[in-house]
DNA sequence: GCCGTTTTCGGCCCGACTGTTTTCAGTCG
């Protein structure tokens, strides 16, 4: 996937130069290909061997072109000319928080500064004193986003699981406020994202100047970056940003929808409402002055002749046909999940250690539990858990919620140490490059998921597509969520679009605040994965059976209840 | 530069906020 991210980048630095010449609509238009490539489930090389560019949405003719270009020579001529005209310095000034193109044109133009350091020295020069436009504080604000730059890459995307626990203290505080009614997090947090560059979290009040207040005074909040009527700019102590918007209760819905995105699922969504002579902004969709639509999202979709779409599909990848036809599919969430395939345990964890994970899959009201008991770890090394901890497990097997053992080893055929020991189900861990078989579909070697797949093992899209390609016809399922060793939604829709199910990870035995769980599942819905594609979400008879999905020409490949080391199926509850 | 069950040409989201302005330009999301 690094060709991708590299062709996108060039794209939007192309944007960011045609910004400075003034250009009015190009920009966006190379923007919008960026973030279509950027989002990209395979690799660009394999559309482009296919003749398919032009299918990506925003890449029309002229860009389709310097794609191939792109691939072909590493360089597109263009990008190259543009970049002999305007001094590459000149990015890094408008790409610093405040200034915009415009204004690094004109420090160009009219003062010859090239770029950040010569700003930094014209500033202390004096040269920007008496310049139209520019006084006392405009000049302040340019010294600290210099200043700013200098000590790190400014607003870097984070990942969702870093940011969640501070989503979450901030949506408590506001919520156990006094003065704030209604709370919800928006933007691409809400999209279920892999990454979130800053939080919106909208309120509604009676009182939108004490909401501020209180938000300001949270231990959390380390500067307040701009305060108006109903908007405060905020920067936590880490760094990240917060968007704090205040509506009223009939504009909610749609301040919500508008907020959530994504961009390019708005822009879909107000040219539609302009064919129909309505008008969508963030207060409400509109029939002249009429108000006909806003306090929920449902209305607001509703009256555009829409069903709800959930936030998790809002990138303008066709949901807005599907929900043009009334056909919004029904996603994974948290109520649809009966158990967990995949908890492990520390490898010299007791017989107690088995209770807690039991009483928190108890307290999940799941059906079963799936506890690896043993297996081979990258050096080749078989462990397996302390004698007394696996008889736990198998004296809880009758105990009303299902406990099951599994083994989770590397690639390759079952060492004999395992072979001895009774488990349920296997679990394959991929090596970073797809050299073998994971094993024939319904064969003791065949996992039921793959597992420990992510990019800290699969950097680059074919090998990704290998994989998913072996789970596939292994029938297995692979697991998504945060952290390197899970897919990311973005692969998580390839294994959907490939057929294969997914397991959404629980975090069992975690802390109550730990997100896996919750960002998992974002990631799946993302995916578009329906409850029967996900595995965790049917019963554990059917571990590995893939779900319909997408994909109709997978419905009813699965292979059964899970396997002993000989290959017979254990009955089912 | 892209796009189109009203268009192959003429559109392209739009409102909040800031700083510098006596009415608006630039930036941001």
């Amino acid at each position: 996937m690094t060709s991708n991210a590299d062709a996108a980048e060039v794209f939007r630095t192309v944007a960011d130069l045609l910004d400075l010449l003034g250009e009015k609509f190009k920009p966006e238009a190379y923007r919008r290909a960026a973030r279509s490539i950027e989002s990209l489930t395979e690799d660009l090389g394999a559309v482009a061997a296919r003749h398919e560019l032009r299918s990506i949405p925003g890449v029309g003719e002229a860009i389709a072109e310097k794609i191939e270009e792109y691939l072909r020579t590493g360089s597109i001529s263009y990008y190259e000319r543009l970049k002999r005209e305007i001094p590459p310095g000149l990015v890094e000034l408008m790409r610093l928080p405040g200034l915009g193109p415009k204004t690094a044109r004109r420090f160009w133009v009219e003062l010859g500064v090239e770029g950040p350091n010569e700003l930094r020295d014209a500033i202390a020069a004096g040269r920007l004193v008496g310049v139209k436009g520019f006084g006392e504080k405009k000049i302040e604000q340019l010294r600290s986003a210099l200043r700013a730059a200098v000590a790190g890459p400014v607003l870097a995307r984070r990942a969702i699981e870093e940011v969640y626990p501070v989503a979450s203290a901030l949506v408590h505080a506001l919520r156990e406020g006094a003065t704030a009614d209604r709370v919800e997090v928006a933007g691409s947090f809400r999209r279920a994202r892999d990454t979130v560059g800053d939080l919106d979290i909208l309120v509604t009040s009676k009182d939108p100047g004490k909401v501020f207040e209180a938000f300001t005074a949270h231990p959390l909040v380390a500067e307040v970056k701009m305060r108006g009527e109903t908007k405060e700019t905020v920067l936590l102590t880490g760094g990240l940003q917060v968007d704090l918007r205040v509506v009223k209760p009939e504009e909610f819905g749609a301040a919500l929808q508008y907020f959530t995105g994504s961009k390019d699922h708005n822009v879909r969504l107000r040219s539609l409402a302009r064919d129909r002579g309505l008008k969508v902004n963030e207060y409400g969709v509109f029939r002249g002055e009429e108000r006909i639509a806003g306090a929920t999202e449902e209305e607001v979709y509703a009256s555009l002749g829409l069903a709800w779409i959930p936030p998790e599909l809002r990138e303008d990848r066709g949901e807005i046909e599907v929900a043009a036809r009334g056909k919004v599919p029904r996603l994974v969430s948290e109520s649809d999940l009966r158990g967990d395939l995949h908890t492990h345990l520390a490898p010299d964890a007791n017989a107690d250690a088995v209770d807690r994970i039991v009483a928190d899959a108890h307290a999940h009201h799941f059906d079963y539990v799936g506890v690896v008991v043993g297996g081979v770890r990258a050096d080749g090394t078989v462990w397996l858990l302390p004698d007394a901890t696996r008889a736990r497990l198998t004296e809880l097997r009758p105990v009303g919620l299902r406990v099951a053992c599994a083994v989770e080893t590397g690639v390759g055929p079952m060492p004999k140490e395992l072979e001895s020991t009774p488990f349920d189900y296997r679990i394959v861990r991929p090596t970073s490059t797809p050299s073998e078989e994971i094993g024939p579909r319904g064969s003791a070697r065949s996992p039921t998921l793959v597992a420990h797949v992510g990019s800290s093992v699969v950097s680059d899209a074919a090998a990704l597509a290998r994989w998913v390609g072996e789970a596939r016809r292994a029938a297995a399922a692979i697991e998504v969520g945060p952290g390197p060793e899970r897919l990311d939604s973005t692969a998580g829709r390839q294994a959907r679009e490939a057929g294969v199910a997914v397991h959404v990870p629980t975090g069992l035995g975690a802390a109550a605040d730990d997100p896996t769980r919750l960002v998992a599942l974002g990631f799946a819905r993302r995916a578009g994965a329906a409850p029967d594609a996900v595995v965790n979400a049917g019963p554990l008879g059917t571990v590995s059976a893939t779900g319909s999905g997408s994909t109709p020409e997978r419905r009813g490949m699965s292979s059964g209840p899970p396997r002993s080391r000989s290959g017979r199926r254990r009955p089912s509850s």
